[in-house]
DNA sequence: CATGAATGAGGTTTCATTCAT
DNA sequence: GATGAATGAAACCTCATTCAT
């Protein structure tokens, strides 16, 4: 009998799965609170008790829903974009690459925008959660190559991290949530312009 | 008898705010979803009942808490940007006095990185529900400005705000829900840094 | 100063007897559950408070409500009743006068139907409620009336008074209630005959 | 896995049964109004959360139980009525069962006594809501017999019918509800004389 | 493993009643 | 007397979670 990483069964990966998409489709449209565990085991084709015997609960069933999203396409986006030659392509194709990423899967890009602020007592609750910490770190990893190959200048990573990343976040979920009322590739590429030559370095 | 505005008395409008800054805390600390009306109520020193003498519901709570608060601070905001001279100086003073806001009100900026983002059902529920929008709106005005008087190169004026607010809201939310772990001055200015060196005239 | 049976002003005369004019309304509409104090005291153009200077509760003003209706009617019915010169015309007239009053104040006639039943809690907690049994009262002196004249078989007089009460009852009901889906005039005609019929003396 | 005509297996038969049979005790005892779920659930012995598997609310729960009530009892009548002969036995019959019925099952008496009346908001809000109708048909069909077969005279089948029902109500409201002080054997054989006498064909 | 019926704690909201003005 | 803002108890209903089948 096949058996994976976690111990199960194949089709067992398969049931697993639709949950997570079940649950990410359902908290990404009705928010997490206003999303039944019923909800989501009809959706996902199983019955409300299976759910169970996936994740522990609810909150668990939305920590790893984020990370396993950010897990596997964060992969697929360090494949494409260590394919670029210098720093700033590099940066240039992440940008492109995240934008893409929320474009193509408007799901994904909701559930994000929706779930990703939660209280203070939620993130006291479960400190180990921070579902794009990976995703930032590269980033950040990113960054300084761009400013150790001096096309960029040195200016504080962080500030540039937050930039790139709140931005994206912002116009992501003003485009997906309120109802995409903008052209996101002309405004994807004058941002893109924006920070480029605002990180260029100074004569 | 003293009646005010919405045709309460002295005593009500007391009575009515400290139900939405007990409202606020709470959503800020907790979330929406896990305030209870009683804990507002208790906070305000208020009975669970008196909290719809005011407001229709835990819903309108939320909105008028946004609503008002908003208001009141683009209010200050405005009065003081409108002192500067040059329009890059407007924008400078503009960020400066929105970080500055929720520096000095924590508990507002983690209501807002928790409870800004709603869910399409939200949204659908509560067109009317867009609580920054004549704070965009100011926004969008002082870079048309900054354009025209030539101290900005002619970028496209949405894609500015974007990165502005974006980089702002997402700066404050890291900054006040993960628990204030970097120097928020120090980013800032380099944050105002860069996007004003990225907007400069080119050559 | 004017000065009424229960120590009350003319003015207070008429707002007791708008709260309770509004209350019968409403009640017949709603029922009595549904009917809030706060309905009632808008529709009699008062403070809710004023209410419970008049009525120590809102099953007080239940009670009151029916008594006061059925004695103020009651007494016009017997005024005009008395005019009759035999038993038989007496019946006849009584239940004329009682279809009539409920057909030309449907509201009166919705109110009875609707809350005369209630539970046998709210009778153990009211004992003395027992809004028409003066009426009730009155229609067996009739019935013992027209049997001794003759006019009527001698019958158990608990029974006729069940049929003519309880008919009249029921087709007000549904008549009002449900809607009026019938004549009233016609139907009446063909009750009275059947009952007049029913109680003649046998041969 | 035995089921039955809702998909409902045999033990959900039982429950279902329990809550209705335990709805009708309360509602028929304190009054739809004062009786709480949670009455109802204890006394079914179940959770209060199981009553909402199996009505949508609580007024559901008072239609479908005055709707099952009646059918159930409904059948067992027709069964019995059908083995008379002559149009007025079956209406004298007719009469007996549905007094029979009540005084047997005081709870049901007390029960239809209390909550057959709703308030005209109520027969709004449930157009579907006629609890007795197939009963007041099946009613009318008799009568129409019993004038066909010239044992009754032509009179106005409908006038009949609310005397029939009218007074059985009324009485069993009253023998029920005020607490039996009364013989209901004689006085439904006097008011069977009556209306027997009252509806017979004249010469 | 999977199911889904059952549980029951908990929250929003209503509204009769009170009482300071 | 009259007002109506405030109270807070109480109830319907939801839904995460469990567990017998």
């Amino acid at each position: 009998m096949q058996r994976n990483l976690r111990g199960l069964k194949t089709k067992q990966i398969a049931k697993r799965r639709a949950i997570l998409e079940a649950a990410i489709e359902s908290f990404a449209q009705k928010g997490f609170h206003n999303t039944r565990i019923a909800d989501v085991a009809q959706q996902a084709q199983v019955a409300d008790g299976t759910v169970y015997l996936y994740f522990q609960n609810k909150d668990e069933l939305l920590i790893k829903a984020f990370e396993e999203m950010f897990d596997a396409n964060l992969q697929r986006i360090r494949d494409e974009v260590d394919k670029q030659e210098t720093g700033i392509d590099r940066l240039n194709r992440f940008f492109e690459l995240h934008v893409e990423l929320f474009t193509e899967n408007p799901r994904i890009a909701q559930f994000m925008a929706v779930e990703l602020r939660q209280s203070p007592e939620f993130y006291n609750k479960y400190p180990e959660y921070s579902p794009f910490k990976s995703y930032m770190s590269y980033m950040r990893q990113l960054c300084d190559q761009a400013v150790n190959e001096g096309e960029v200048r040195p200016i504080n990573t962080e500030a540039l991290i937050m930039i790139i990343f709140g931005t994206i976040d912002f116009v992501l979920t003003e485009w997906s949530v309120k109802g995409r009322v903008f052209s996101l590739g002309i405004i994807k590429n004058d941002i893109m312009d924006i920070i480029r030559f605002g990180t260029r370095p100074r004569d």
